[in-house]
DNA sequence: AATAACCGAGCGAACGCTCGGTCGGTCGAA
DNA sequence: TTCGACCGACCGAGCGTTCGCTCGGTTATT
């Protein structure tokens, strides 16, 4: 899985000035894009919100669907990090997923609305980009997709190897849903208890009996 | 669960034609949507696929976001027609749940540039608006909620009643995600493939030991 | 003095929507 | 049967505004 990402170009010379500069981009729009989506955020509003001048900030990127490319990057990175560190977990397959379950859901509950953001604006991305996202997506899809391989292999977890990949994506989506149908479930479950049930749904089905 | 629409002004007086005309447009307007997005779709773009002109158009609607309303009350229709006719077949829950589900993964497949559409674009419209395609939504889901209330009744199904609710909503989103998710799955499974293990994943849950 | 970073007035295109007007059809009086 | 008054569906040029982006000039640093 090689490092899929997409260098932007910039007519400033300073690789580190350009990484500040444009994390500053990235933690501004992400919040304006939250509040009025992408469509309606004007670029001004984003030069603004960055502390820079319009000019300025197309030294920076090349289109304003740049900048949607950054923020989607940027989260998804933020999400991949804190994933990452939990399922290297030692132990059987079977206790690493439970773990980086209930890690998955927690890190879709701090970040809910910047993984609303991607599920709601990758579409709006030029066709090429869009594809770099959605491979990201999948390579989550995938950590999930290696911990069932290895509960299968050590014999922890029950389940069939062509259902491996479908469970994988069943597991990444029911977390997420946790922040698309919030309207819903906000009214009636805590996080607590969504994601307990949840975690225990899941296990349910793929549990030697 | 009272019929939550709202009647958009119009300045022609003839319903029959109202209600035709506006079909047009929904007809029109949906393809568009699918193809460009809501936002990259002009108002001129609407009134010449609809075959109108675009004062026409204004005849019909008071804004843009009329006609994606319109279009999403039209999608949830579609789906809640095809829905009904199977959530009332008798016999136990169980099995009146197995052929929703089943029938709900078809429709999903058939509607599915349909169902992405409003997945997409809801959070283009007006907050009034959203809510009442949001409330659409929540009804779908809650004719799985009657189905599951039912066969725990009758026995047929074994859930706990505080499970009910989020066990709706997961059926649902897995339903949906054949189309959400499709980049990734229709790569790997058919149809039939996934309507198979998903309705016994999620039949595997709440069935008795 | 040279260069890199910053700036914002301004450009051209495109947008949603309006509004004055056309035109085929209907109906009542002659 | 004819004709004039009226109606309402239909139309699209054009208005006012806003947008993404450029470019020539300014400021800061070395």
């Amino acid at each position: 899985m090689q490092n899929g990402s997409k260098p932007i170009p910039t007519r400033v010379l300073d690789p580190q000035l350009v990484e500040s500069r444009r994390l500053q981009i990235v933690k501004a729009s992400v919040d304006l894009f939250v509040a009025k989506g992408f469509h309606k955020t004007t670029t001004r509003e984003i030069a603004k919100a960055s502390g820079l001048g319009i000019g300025t900030l197309y030294e920076y990127i090349q289109s304003k669907e740049d900048v949607l490319y950054l923020v989607c990057a940027y989260i998804h990175s933020e999400v991949e990090k804190r994933l990452r560190e939990v399922t290297s977990h030692e132990g059987t397959g079977r206790d690493a997923l439970i773990l980086s379950i209930k890690r998955f859901i927690a890190c879709v509950d701090e970040l809910q609305d910047y993984m609303l953001l991607i599920y709601q604006e990758t579409k709006s991305l030029p066709a090429d980009t869009m594809k770099l996202v959605l491979q990201k997506e999948e390579e989550i899809t995938m950590l999930f997709e290696g911990l069932l391989e290895r509960g299968r292999e050590d014999g922890s977890l029950n389940i069939t190897p062509q259902s491996v990949k479908l469970f994988a994506h069943n597991i990444v989506v029911l977390g997420q849903m946790w922040t698309f149908r919030r309207w819903a479930l906000h009214r009636h479950y805590t996080l607590e208890q969504y994601t307990e049930r949840q975690t225990s749904l899941l296990l349910q089905e793929i549990s030697r009996v």
